[in-house]
DNA sequence: GAATTTTGCTTAATTGATTTAGCTTTGTAT
DNA sequence: ATACAAAGCTAAATCAATTAAGCAAAATTC
């Protein structure tokens, strides 16, 4: 009942072990094995069973066919599509997947960055927290090949696989202003991420290139990690500070979600009392009625594409003067 | 900058390297190494910034501190949940885990089964899909610990951790009878797994409870694969076959968030015209005006058990004569 | 003071696969 | 017939750890 070995083949037919390893790995005419032989070994590999043990492969080769997704939180649908898209692009390539939630947190981050590194995985994709350049450089002391996805840092050099946030923003709050919205709210996430602040771009931009000041009083931000208590506060303030508010732009999907649930405590009608849109997730926001306007992220490619770049890094194995990938991809407003 | 390894630090200290793993793995008191000599190496292992090669001592010990986990579709808001409290839970224990999608497929399960064997990881906890036995069976037979989840085969003996589905279709139904409705149509997914069926003959008991005969006209299944066209298909012939139809249960959150959808195109008032209720799913239902019912799994719970089952059958170890462990946890209607 | 125990370490086998160098045997050229 | 190349395989080192067995020196016992 215990695992086949490639010396129990060996021993079963009377030859070497090299010669087994050599024909289970596809070698056998380039080293010269005769085709009786490799047959009779094929034969027997399978009739044993045999499955190579991936440790004592892996630690000969240093390849683990593993790579690491780190993500914020993999119950949101957005990281969890993310992951499942991954994980289908990874497997095409032979690439399995270990996944990690960092919960925006540097030192999650940190131990998650060492357990994978200490996995031997071959590859890293992470969706950067604030305060992790760090941890990033580490990466790339370490000579791990990583791309970095969702966000990114401008100062450190890598790979990178993310949207046109601003763009994206900058199509909603004109819509929403198209509407005949004047006061348009904007309900931040409290990390100072890269595609956080160009959203926020995209919002002064739309009020500019539409002759409406910005005004700080219709910003709000809320904690990440109490976003759930923060939220009811935050969009109170919003109301209460702006009473002609009639337009609310959610920064992120787990905002927008909760948002709209705290509107309708409020007894506040969407679109008539307060128009609605949200970075992200259409999905939830289609079940509304009327349903709510959303940018849509093109996950699937974002993710095809930093799978695509980390393969690639990884086949080719390390260069030290490579050239880094800089994708940006459109959403799509809906 | 390559890795440090056991032999290095123990050149550099000029003592053998059992001395050092003993030392590192904290076993230097029960080999008596010297309290000086300890302190030198655990020095010397950090400013060495020493890790240790998982691979090598995976090799050794048989042990990977990973378990797989096979989920039908990670990107499933239920799932994602799933993934993320198993992770946490995992992870409390010192193991990783790595994530599979079946779809539902029985050859993607026997797929990721073999993949994650040939991983060696510790143990699996999965959501068996239908005609999965016989790879469940190739679990027992390769003595690796594993727990279903969600779903179980009454024939097969094993550890399983699932919610009484019954009794929550039950409530479900019997609400929707209660706010006045007389014929429930009953959306169904064709995959016959106990969840299911369990869910169905909840359905069942409530009709009659209530006196009310079951009609096979308000029951319609689509089929998981292509459930994206044939929602739309089935829910036509369900309100097409049944023109007093005047309730939709729909037995899992994809079909409840693509139902409401689907309802929404037509032009039907929810829940004036027609009522819903969902399995699963509270978070996407919040958002609409009235708010759908729907049948809140305890997702933590259920994963927190799932992990505690395995990882204490995998600190023991396998032992022939085992007892296992059902587990039903309760539903709250929402 | 001899015998025994304890202390503190080293040696070397082991895990399962990969891979290079080397060793026969056969075949071909001269 | 001799030299040389090619074919077809084996032996053994290696990857980085774990661990049982062993060994010398110091400490303890009687």
């Amino acid at each position: 009942m215990k695992k086949t070995t490639l010396s129990d083949i060996a021993k079963e037919l009377g030859v070497s072990t090299g010669l087994v390893s050599m024909v289970i790995n596809g070698k056998a005419k380039e080293n010269r094995i005769s085709e009786q032989l490799t047959k009779s070994v094929l034969d027997k590999a399978s009739e044993m069973n045999y499955r190579p043990n991936q440790f004592a492969r892996a630690l000969k080769t240093g390849h683990s066919y593993t790579i690491g997704l780190i993500v914020a939180d993999i119950s949101n649908p957005f990281f969890a599509k993310m992951s499942r898209a991954v994980e289908d692009y990874a497997g095409q390539h032979g690439f399995n997947v270990m996944f990690c939630s960092s919960d925006e947190s540097p030192d999650k981050m940190d131990i998650f960055i060492n357990m994978l590194i200490d996995r031997q995985v071959d590859g890293i994709i992470l969706v950067p927290t604030v305060h992790s350049e760090k941890q990033i450089l580490n990466l790339k002391k370490n000579n791990i090949s990583f791309v970095l996805i969702d966000r990114y840092f401008p100062k450190i050099k890598s790979h990178r696989v993310v949207v046109k946030n601003k763009e994206g923003a900058y199509n909603a709050i004109n819509h929403l202003i198209k509407r005949g919205a004047k006061h348009v709210g904007y309900l931040d996430i409290s990390s100072n991420t890269s595609n956080m602040r160009q959203r926020f771009e995209g919002y002064k931009e739309a009020l500019k290139d539409s002759g409406i000041p910005f005004k700080s009083k219709l910003y709000k931000e809320v904690q990440y990690s109490l976003f759930h208590e923060d939220m009811q506060k935050q969009i109170n303030s919003l109301i209460l500070e702006n009473p002609n508010i009639d337009a609310i732009f959610f920064s992120s999907n787990i905002l927008g979600i909760q948002g709209v649930q705290v509107l309708k405590k409020l007894k506040k009608e969407i679109p008539n009392d307060i128009a609605i849109a949200c970075f992200d997730d259409p999905e939830h926001f289609s079940l509304t009625e009327p349903e709510i306007s959303a940018i849509a992220q093109p996950i699937q490619e974002l993710s095809r594409k930093a799978v695509d770049l980390l393969v690639e890094d990884i086949k080719k194995g390390r260069t030290k003067n490579k050239e880094y990938q800089h994708i940006e991809l459109s959403t799509q407003f809906i």
